[in-house]
DNA sequence: AGGAAGTATGTGTATATGCAAGCAATAGTC
DNA sequence: GACTATTGCTTGCATATACACATACTTCCT
Protein backbone atom coordinates (compact mmCIF):
# COMPACT_ATOMS: atom_id res chain seq x y z
CA UNK A 1 0.00 0.00 0.00
CA UNK A 2 1.51 3.29 -0.69
CA UNK A 3 -0.78 5.91 1.59
CA UNK A 4 -0.01 5.16 4.83
CA UNK A 5 -2.85 5.85 7.82
CA UNK A 6 -1.29 8.58 9.87
CA UNK A 7 -3.01 7.73 13.21
CA UNK A 8 -4.82 10.77 15.47
CA UNK A 9 -3.25 9.21 18.91
CA UNK A 10 0.69 10.28 19.43
CA UNK A 11 2.45 7.13 19.53
CA UNK A 12 5.26 8.93 21.68
CA UNK A 13 5.64 7.38 25.09
CA UNK A 14 7.26 10.99 26.18
CA UNK A 15 4.34 12.62 25.19
CA UNK A 16 1.78 10.41 26.73
CA UNK A 17 3.90 11.15 30.09
CA UNK A 18 3.98 14.42 29.79
CA UNK A 19 0.09 14.91 29.33
CA UNK A 20 -1.07 12.33 32.06
CA UNK A 21 1.63 14.22 34.54
CA UNK A 22 0.56 17.85 33.87
CA UNK A 23 -3.71 16.08 33.99
CA UNK A 24 -2.53 14.42 37.10
CA UNK A 25 -0.36 17.08 38.81
CA UNK A 26 -3.61 19.48 38.82
CA UNK A 27 -5.76 17.20 39.93
CA UNK A 28 -3.66 16.39 42.94
CA UNK A 29 -2.85 20.31 42.90
CA UNK A 30 -6.25 21.02 43.54
CA UNK A 31 -6.84 18.68 46.06
CA UNK A 32 -4.10 20.01 47.84
CA UNK A 33 -4.67 23.88 47.15
CA UNK A 34 -6.26 24.19 50.79
CA UNK A 35 -2.81 23.14 52.51
CA UNK A 36 -0.96 25.89 50.35
CA UNK A 37 1.40 23.04 48.97
CA UNK A 38 2.12 21.96 45.15
CA UNK A 39 2.72 18.40 44.67
CA UNK A 40 6.28 18.67 44.01
CA UNK A 41 6.63 20.67 47.17
CA UNK A 42 5.08 18.30 49.32
CA UNK A 43 7.04 15.19 47.28
CA UNK A 44 10.29 17.30 48.03
CA UNK A 45 9.56 17.89 52.05
CA UNK A 46 8.30 13.90 52.28
CA UNK A 47 11.78 13.40 50.67
CA UNK A 48 13.25 15.40 53.74
CA UNK A 49 11.39 13.82 56.24
CA UNK A 50 12.95 10.23 54.85
CA UNK A 51 16.14 11.08 54.17
CA UNK A 52 16.59 12.92 57.69
CA UNK A 53 19.30 15.37 56.72
CA UNK A 54 20.71 14.87 52.90
CA UNK A 55 22.88 16.95 50.96
CA UNK A 56 21.01 18.79 48.11
CA UNK A 57 22.99 16.87 45.88
CA UNK A 58 21.57 13.13 47.30
CA UNK A 59 17.88 14.72 47.94
CA UNK A 60 18.75 15.63 44.32
CA UNK A 61 18.88 11.99 43.39
CA UNK A 62 16.51 10.56 45.08
CA UNK A 63 13.93 13.06 43.19
CA UNK A 64 15.36 12.33 40.06
CA UNK A 65 15.53 16.08 39.85
CA UNK A 66 18.12 18.23 38.22
CA UNK A 67 20.40 19.83 41.48
CA UNK A 68 19.77 23.45 39.95
CA UNK A 69 16.26 22.77 39.82
CA UNK A 70 16.17 21.47 43.38
CA UNK A 71 18.27 24.38 44.33
CA UNK A 72 15.13 26.61 43.04
CA UNK A 73 12.18 24.92 43.96
CA UNK A 74 13.55 24.61 47.71
CA UNK A 75 13.31 28.93 47.38
CA UNK A 76 9.81 29.37 48.54
CA UNK A 77 9.90 26.22 50.83
CA UNK A 78 12.88 27.86 52.50
CA UNK A 79 11.58 31.33 52.63
CA UNK A 80 8.08 30.65 53.90
CA UNK A 81 10.12 28.59 56.80
CA UNK A 82 9.13 24.97 56.13
CA UNK A 83 12.65 23.81 55.35
CA UNK A 84 16.50 25.15 56.34
CA UNK A 85 19.77 24.72 54.72
CA UNK A 86 23.14 24.77 56.49
CA UNK A 87 26.72 24.29 55.37
CA UNK A 88 28.07 20.87 56.65
CA UNK A 89 30.92 21.51 58.36
CA UNK A 90 32.54 18.15 57.43
CA UNK A 91 32.71 19.27 53.78
CA UNK A 92 31.69 22.76 53.46
CA UNK A 93 30.60 22.08 49.87
CA UNK A 94 27.69 20.49 50.98
CA UNK A 95 24.78 22.09 51.48
CA UNK A 96 22.51 19.87 54.48
CA UNK A 97 18.90 20.50 53.73
CA UNK A 98 16.53 20.11 57.27
CA UNK A 99 12.53 20.08 57.94
CA UNK A 100 11.57 22.74 60.50
CA UNK A 101 8.85 22.11 62.78
CA UNK A 102 6.37 24.19 60.51
CA UNK A 103 8.11 22.10 57.93
CA UNK A 104 6.51 19.03 59.60
CA UNK A 105 3.50 20.57 60.83
CA UNK A 106 3.14 21.68 57.22
CA UNK A 107 3.41 17.86 55.72
CA UNK A 108 1.19 16.69 58.59
CA UNK A 109 -1.41 19.10 57.67
CA UNK A 110 -1.51 18.13 54.21
CA UNK A 111 -1.50 14.45 54.57
CA UNK A 112 -5.28 14.18 54.59
CA UNK A 113 -5.73 16.15 51.34
CA UNK A 114 -3.12 14.00 49.85
CA UNK A 115 -5.13 10.63 51.07
CA UNK A 116 -7.92 12.04 49.07
CA UNK A 117 -6.28 12.80 45.96
CA UNK A 118 -4.92 9.21 46.18
CA UNK A 119 -7.90 7.79 46.95
CA UNK A 120 -9.03 9.68 43.84
CA UNK A 121 -6.75 8.33 41.69
CA UNK A 122 -6.94 4.75 42.56
CA UNK A 123 -10.71 4.46 42.67
CA UNK A 124 -10.53 5.77 38.96
CA UNK A 125 -7.59 3.76 38.11
CA UNK A 126 -7.77 0.70 40.30
CA UNK A 127 -5.76 0.19 43.57
CA UNK A 128 -3.96 -3.23 42.08
CA UNK A 129 -3.55 -1.11 38.48
CA UNK A 130 -1.98 2.02 40.09
CA UNK A 131 0.78 -0.41 42.10
CA UNK A 132 1.99 -1.80 38.77
CA UNK A 133 1.82 1.61 37.48
CA UNK A 134 3.93 3.27 40.05
CA UNK A 135 6.01 0.41 39.24
CA UNK A 136 6.32 0.81 36.25
CA UNK A 137 7.39 4.55 36.21
CA UNK A 138 9.88 3.40 38.79
CA UNK A 139 11.60 1.21 36.55
CA UNK A 140 11.87 4.21 33.63
CA UNK A 141 13.88 6.00 36.39
CA UNK A 142 16.38 3.39 37.06
CA UNK A 143 19.79 2.80 35.56
CA UNK A 144 18.63 -0.27 33.69
CA UNK A 145 16.15 1.49 31.95
CA UNK A 146 18.82 4.79 31.02
CA UNK A 147 21.60 2.24 30.11
CA UNK A 148 19.21 0.74 27.73
CA UNK A 149 17.84 3.88 26.50
CA UNK A 150 21.39 4.92 25.88
CA UNK A 151 22.24 1.50 23.74
CA UNK A 152 24.06 0.03 26.73
CA UNK A 153 22.03 -2.48 27.28
CA UNK B 1 1.85 -3.41 66.43
CA UNK B 2 2.42 -0.02 67.50
CA UNK B 3 5.57 0.99 65.46
CA UNK B 4 4.17 1.24 61.54
CA UNK B 5 7.22 0.83 58.88
CA UNK B 6 7.51 3.37 56.97
CA UNK B 7 8.40 2.60 53.59
CA UNK B 8 11.19 4.13 51.69
CA UNK B 9 9.32 3.94 48.24
CA UNK B 10 6.77 6.94 47.83
CA UNK B 11 3.15 5.67 47.04
CA UNK B 12 2.15 8.59 45.49
CA UNK B 13 0.82 8.22 41.78
CA UNK B 14 1.63 12.00 41.35
CA UNK B 15 4.92 11.88 42.37
CA UNK B 16 5.93 8.68 40.40
CA UNK B 17 4.16 10.48 37.07
CA UNK B 18 6.43 13.35 37.98
CA UNK B 19 9.46 11.60 38.78
CA UNK B 20 9.54 9.19 35.26
CA UNK B 21 8.42 12.45 33.56
CA UNK B 22 11.09 14.31 34.26
CA UNK B 23 13.71 11.51 33.34
CA UNK B 24 12.43 10.58 30.44
CA UNK B 25 11.72 13.99 29.19
CA UNK B 26 15.46 14.55 29.71
CA UNK B 27 16.17 11.72 27.90
CA UNK B 28 14.05 12.10 25.02
CA UNK B 29 15.20 16.16 24.75
CA UNK B 30 18.90 14.97 24.71
CA UNK B 31 17.91 13.18 21.83
CA UNK B 32 15.98 15.71 20.35
CA UNK B 33 18.98 18.62 20.88
CA UNK B 34 20.66 18.18 17.80
CA UNK B 35 17.45 19.80 15.76
CA UNK B 36 16.79 22.19 18.83
CA UNK B 37 13.03 21.17 19.28
CA UNK B 38 12.64 20.05 22.75
CA UNK B 39 9.78 17.30 23.07
CA UNK B 40 6.86 19.44 24.24
CA UNK B 41 7.27 21.96 21.36
CA UNK B 42 7.58 18.77 18.92
CA UNK B 43 4.61 17.74 19.92
CA UNK B 44 3.06 21.03 19.68
CA UNK B 45 4.02 21.13 16.11
CA UNK B 46 2.80 17.48 16.12
CA UNK B 47 -0.72 18.11 17.03
CA UNK B 48 -1.05 21.80 14.88
CA UNK B 49 0.18 19.05 12.01
CA UNK B 50 -2.67 16.50 12.46
CA UNK B 51 -5.01 19.18 13.48
CA UNK B 52 -4.98 21.57 9.92
CA UNK B 53 -5.69 24.84 11.55
CA UNK B 54 -6.62 24.33 15.10
CA UNK B 55 -7.89 27.45 17.33
CA UNK B 56 -5.80 27.82 19.94
CA UNK B 57 -8.57 26.34 22.68
CA UNK B 58 -9.15 22.99 20.63
CA UNK B 59 -5.18 22.95 20.27
CA UNK B 60 -5.12 23.31 24.13
CA UNK B 61 -7.17 20.79 24.68
CA UNK B 62 -5.80 18.22 22.60
CA UNK B 63 -2.97 18.84 24.22
CA UNK B 64 -4.32 18.25 27.93
CA UNK B 65 -2.50 21.63 28.52
CA UNK B 66 -4.04 25.14 30.24
CA UNK B 67 -4.71 27.44 27.40
CA UNK B 68 -2.92 30.24 29.20
CA UNK B 69 0.33 27.99 29.49
CA UNK B 70 -0.10 27.05 25.26
CA UNK B 71 -0.23 30.51 24.28
CA UNK B 72 3.39 30.92 26.63
CA UNK B 73 4.57 28.13 24.75
CA UNK B 74 3.64 28.86 21.22
CA UNK B 75 5.86 32.29 21.93
CA UNK B 76 9.54 30.58 21.08
CA UNK B 77 7.71 28.81 18.00
CA UNK B 78 6.59 31.72 16.83
CA UNK B 79 9.67 33.25 17.19
CA UNK B 80 11.63 31.08 15.55
CA UNK B 81 9.42 30.92 12.32
CA UNK B 82 7.52 27.36 13.21
CA UNK B 83 3.88 28.44 13.45
CA UNK B 84 1.80 31.24 12.41
CA UNK B 85 -0.71 32.65 14.48
CA UNK B 86 -3.94 34.57 12.90
CA UNK B 87 -7.31 35.61 13.40
CA UNK B 88 -9.90 33.76 12.77
CA UNK B 89 -12.02 35.87 10.36
CA UNK B 90 -15.05 33.98 10.68
CA UNK B 91 -14.85 34.46 14.76
CA UNK B 92 -12.69 37.33 15.39
CA UNK B 93 -12.03 35.93 19.05
CA UNK B 94 -10.36 32.56 17.71
CA UNK B 95 -6.31 32.29 17.01
CA UNK B 96 -6.13 29.58 14.25
CA UNK B 97 -2.56 28.30 14.82
CA UNK B 98 -1.22 26.47 11.88
CA UNK B 99 2.71 25.57 10.56
CA UNK B 100 4.93 27.75 8.29
CA UNK B 101 6.85 25.83 5.49
CA UNK B 102 9.65 26.06 7.96
CA UNK B 103 7.59 24.46 11.23
CA UNK B 104 6.46 21.62 8.55
CA UNK B 105 10.89 21.09 7.55
CA UNK B 106 11.92 21.30 11.27
CA UNK B 107 9.24 18.54 12.00
CA UNK B 108 10.66 16.20 9.14
CA UNK B 109 14.42 16.89 10.61
CA UNK B 110 13.46 16.38 14.07
CA UNK B 111 11.45 12.68 12.85
CA UNK B 112 15.00 10.86 12.98
CA UNK B 113 16.04 12.15 16.06
CA UNK B 114 12.74 11.21 17.66
CA UNK B 115 12.21 7.58 16.37
CA UNK B 116 15.59 6.75 17.78
CA UNK B 117 14.56 7.69 20.82
CA UNK B 118 11.32 6.08 20.77
CA UNK B 119 13.44 2.87 19.58
CA UNK B 120 15.75 3.24 22.98
CA UNK B 121 12.50 3.91 25.11
CA UNK B 122 10.74 0.47 23.85
CA UNK B 123 14.32 -1.40 23.90
CA UNK B 124 14.47 -0.44 27.34
CA UNK B 125 10.51 -0.85 28.67
CA UNK B 126 9.67 -3.29 25.62
CA UNK B 127 7.41 -2.64 22.62
CA UNK B 128 4.40 -4.25 24.17
CA UNK B 129 4.70 -3.05 27.63
CA UNK B 130 5.61 0.38 26.19
CA UNK B 131 1.73 0.35 24.39
CA UNK B 132 0.02 -1.00 27.68
CA UNK B 133 1.50 2.18 29.48
CA UNK B 134 0.43 5.06 27.01
CA UNK B 135 -2.78 3.60 26.79
CA UNK B 136 -2.89 3.80 30.50
CA UNK B 137 -1.62 6.87 30.49
CA UNK B 138 -4.40 8.00 27.90
CA UNK B 139 -6.96 7.06 30.36
CA UNK B 140 -5.14 9.08 32.90
CA UNK B 141 -6.15 12.16 30.76
CA UNK B 142 -9.64 10.62 30.13
CA UNK B 143 -13.06 12.49 31.45
CA UNK B 144 -14.08 9.01 32.85
CA UNK B 145 -10.93 8.84 35.21
CA UNK B 146 -11.15 12.51 35.94
CA UNK B 147 -15.04 12.14 36.76
CA UNK B 148 -14.17 9.14 39.17
CA UNK B 149 -11.14 10.78 40.60
CA UNK B 150 -13.79 13.78 41.67
CA UNK B 151 -16.47 11.22 42.91
CA UNK B 152 -19.05 11.42 40.00
CA UNK B 153 -18.05 7.84 38.95
C1' DA C 1 -29.67 49.54 18.67
C1' DG C 2 -27.84 48.79 23.19
C1' DG C 3 -26.42 46.50 27.00
C1' DA C 4 -25.88 41.99 29.45
C1' DA C 5 -23.87 37.44 29.05
C1' DG C 6 -20.99 34.39 27.43
C1' DT C 7 -16.75 32.86 24.96
C1' DA C 8 -11.80 32.87 23.32
C1' DT C 9 -7.41 34.83 24.27
C1' DG C 10 -3.69 37.42 26.26
C1' DT C 11 -0.96 38.81 30.37
C1' DG C 12 1.10 38.85 34.87
C1' DT C 13 2.81 36.13 38.42
C1' DA C 14 4.52 32.08 40.70
C1' DT C 15 6.33 27.63 40.57
C1' DA C 16 8.84 23.76 37.89
C1' DT C 17 12.63 22.30 35.26
C1' DG C 18 17.22 21.59 32.79
C1' DC C 19 21.66 23.25 31.26
C1' DA C 20 25.83 25.88 31.20
C1' DA C 21 28.97 28.71 33.47
C1' DG C 22 30.92 30.36 37.55
C1' DC C 23 32.39 29.78 42.62
C1' DA C 24 33.84 27.54 46.57
C1' DA C 25 35.96 23.89 48.89
C1' DT C 26 38.21 19.40 49.10
C1' DA C 27 41.39 15.98 47.40
C1' DG C 28 45.53 14.51 44.86
C1' DT C 29 50.13 15.08 43.21
C1' DC C 30 54.69 16.38 43.17
C1' DG D 1 52.89 23.44 50.65
C1' DA D 2 51.36 24.98 46.05
C1' DC D 3 49.19 23.62 41.63
C1' DT D 4 45.66 20.94 39.63
C1' DA D 5 41.69 18.17 39.28
C1' DT D 6 37.40 17.09 41.23
C1' DT D 7 33.26 17.81 43.58
C1' DG D 8 29.06 20.34 45.27
C1' DC D 9 26.43 24.12 44.77
C1' DT D 10 24.53 28.65 43.06
C1' DT D 11 23.09 31.63 39.43
C1' DG D 12 21.40 33.11 34.99
C1' DC D 13 18.76 31.99 31.32
C1' DA D 14 15.22 29.64 28.63
C1' DT D 15 11.31 26.87 28.45
C1' DA D 16 7.09 24.59 30.81
C1' DT D 17 3.04 25.10 33.35
C1' DA D 18 -1.22 26.70 35.94
C1' DC D 19 -4.29 30.20 37.61
C1' DA D 20 -6.50 34.64 38.04
C1' DC D 21 -7.59 38.71 35.94
C1' DA D 22 -8.01 41.77 32.05
C1' DT D 23 -9.40 42.22 27.12
C1' DA D 24 -11.72 41.54 22.88
C1' DC D 25 -15.36 39.76 20.39
C1' DT D 26 -19.92 37.61 19.71
C1' DT D 27 -24.63 36.45 21.02
C1' DC D 28 -28.82 37.29 22.93
C1' DC D 29 -32.50 39.73 24.76
C1' DT D 30 -35.40 43.50 24.95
Amino acid sequence: MATHHISQKSLCNCTALRKATRRVSQLYDSALEPCGLRSTQRTILIQIARSGTPPLGELAEALVMDRGALTHNLKPLQRDGFVKISVDPQDRRNRLVALTAQGRAKLAESEVLWARAQRGFEAGFGAAKSASLRKALEFLVSDDFVNAFNGQG
